[in-house]
DNA sequence: CTGAAAGCGCTAACAG
DNA sequence: CTGTTAGCGCTTTCAG
């Protein structure tokens, strides 16, 4: 089919070794006979074959990486950025879907291993069986996590700061003056996202004025949030704020609030978290804590190719993207009826 | 540092060839041999390299998988819908984001081609230079293309029919009353995007009454909907509807309109393309053409794994997707503000 | 049914 | 600087 190495070579009148060598641009091998054997290779077409390569050298210059679905705008980032890094170092990128599956997770982590990816690059190990965790470390292939706090094993990680993110969306709301507010949560157990809990929390205690809290938990997902609003909402609480611990919640939020007569920021002022792109979209458009998803698969990419055995944690700052979803309460704005 | 299946013969006291056998659930060994060689392997975790398998077999069971940006959710969730297919079928796909760059393109297809992956599916291939293009079709590797109307070279090809998606969209406005009619039309040659502004022209042309059309193009992105619609009000044009040829477009074209104080649907109405999630999200949701994205990636991935060389061409349809964004001028709901 | 042997395309010592 | 020689781990004839 495709022509091999050893056809370049008898073409060029040389051994099929020092065909070898002038494509890899090593020395040790004549300018001539290597400038004849380029020649000839690109005349001929040739393009050498990176499975026989990986055979012996051990080494396939590919990755995987496992993330639980690429439609989750959060996830095409970081992969975008993994992709990116993994390109400039002249790698390639085997992308799976897992849906946090653990059976399909250990599917493809057999499948990749197999193909013997150099490196895997994953959001998620917990929900794996401890036997496979074992495994998988036994394995010997570099691993780094994504959103996960350096607790794991012996894996590498790569997170964005998500309790003080959640410091920064507390301390946020309270200094507009807000003094009830409404955190919802998402699923409990979710090392992340709790991580924002606690951070908001830890805020909103250590806040000048007395703020009351109430968190709800529930789907992180725009239909989650929506749910959890109407709840809330029904319940006929008081509050004037709410912290969703991810924009999708904060778009079922903003939507479950518009249908109940709320107007945002008048009456209900709200703060996502991630600054995924629709967050500027929609109307309002969204203050939330920008988490840098894109850098986050790059960072983790480069640990990973680092292929050291020690273990690196990188931890990535967030920031908090005031937009128009807000409202002061006290202090000179709040005449104006919006944040800042 | 992987077991190898010599390892395994050796330790279940049979030769290489047998123990390879017996894996491969064919028969011509016997059921008490392969039983041994099975438990071996199991206790032994042994795990097939697939690259030593793909250097004889000539079958790397891996796919390449082209497209501009993971990023946009487009691609997303055709990316999506042929992972999950080609994970169905044993194969793994590797994603590459080319930004339409047609250096980055041909060293993408380079490098998958080097590591022999069974086929590729690529969103565009009329960036490629002439010889290029001859280049792949001769690697002899299926091809499967998107987006991408049956008239390419040899190659296969799926595609929505966006025609049919811009027909229904002019003939949605004109059932509505609306008689002259904005067309946010992309960029020219850019052939799908094209083919839904030919089906709308013929549908806006066949109406009964006589309806007005302004095409304007500009880059197919929130950014450029924004900035066309702002183009446009300038011009004190007048008209009641606008066809965005992509949801990006006519989210900022929503944006603009907000901003210059029209109300949508009650000072305008407007139609996307697409269907992307958060068309539904926005406020107003959007009324939109819908592209089955994930079923396009899906029966592209069907095509590839036939494996046929005959070229076959899938034409999937659309659907108008009915929500608030458009209001009717004539008729018994004209009077209700709104759509229907 | 099972073993022996060749070879996929390439790299990497090792001689010369 | 260049040629010879072993394999990498596996599948696949071909004998037995």
């Amino acid at each position: 089919m495709a022509v091999t190495l050893k056809e370049v070579a008898r073409e060029a009148g040389v051994n099929l070794s020092t065909a070898s060598r002038s494509l890899h641009a090593t020395y040790g091998v004549h300018t001539a006979t290597r400038a004849r054997v380029l020649a000839v290779a690109e005349r001929l077409n040739y393009h050498p074959n990176r499975v026989a390569r990986g055979l012996v050298t051990g080494r396939s210059h590919t990755l995987g990486l496992v993330i639980s679905d690429v439609r989750n705008p959060f996830f095409a980032e970081v992969a975008r950025g993994a992709e990116d890094a993994a390109y400039a170092a002249g790698y390639d990128l085997v992308l799976c879907n897992s849906d946090l599956d653990p059976a399909k997770q250990m599917h493809y982590i057999r499948s990749l291993l197999a193909m013997r990816v150099d490196g895997l690059l994953m959001n998620s190990v917990g929900d794996l069986s401890r036997a496979d965790q074992e495994k998988l470390a036994a394995a010997g292939t570099p691993i780094v996590l994504l959103n996960r706090s350096p607790k794991n094993l012996g894996f590498s990680t790569a997170t964005a700061d998500n309790f003080q993110g959640g410091f920064l969306a507390g301390q946020y709301l309270a200094r507009l003056g807000h003094r009830a507010i409404a955190h919802l949560a998402g699923p409990r157990q979710h090392s992340n996202l709790t991580d924002r809990t606690r951070g908001f929390l830890k805020a909103v205690q250590s806040a000048p004025a007395n703020v009351s809290v109430v968190v709800v938990h529930g789907e992180h997902s725009f239909q989650g949030g929506y749910e959890m609003m109407k709840k809330l909402l029904a319940r006929h609480r008081k509050f004037t704020a709410v912290f969703a611990c991810n924009d999708a919640i904060a778009f079922g939020t903003i939507r479950a609030s518009l249908e109940a007569g709320l107007s945002v920021p008048g009456d209900l002022s709200i703060v996502g978290f991630d600054n995924v792109e629709v967050s500027s979209i929609i109307h309002p458009p969204l203050t939330t804590v920008d988490q840098p998803k894109y850098e986050l698969g790059r960072a983790a990419m480069e640990i990973l190719l680092k292929r050291t055995n020690v273990p690196e944690h990188r931890m990535l700052g967030v920031e908090l993207i005031e937009r128009q979803s807000c409202r002061a309460l006290v202090g000179p704005a709040a005449q104006a009826g919006k944040g800042k």
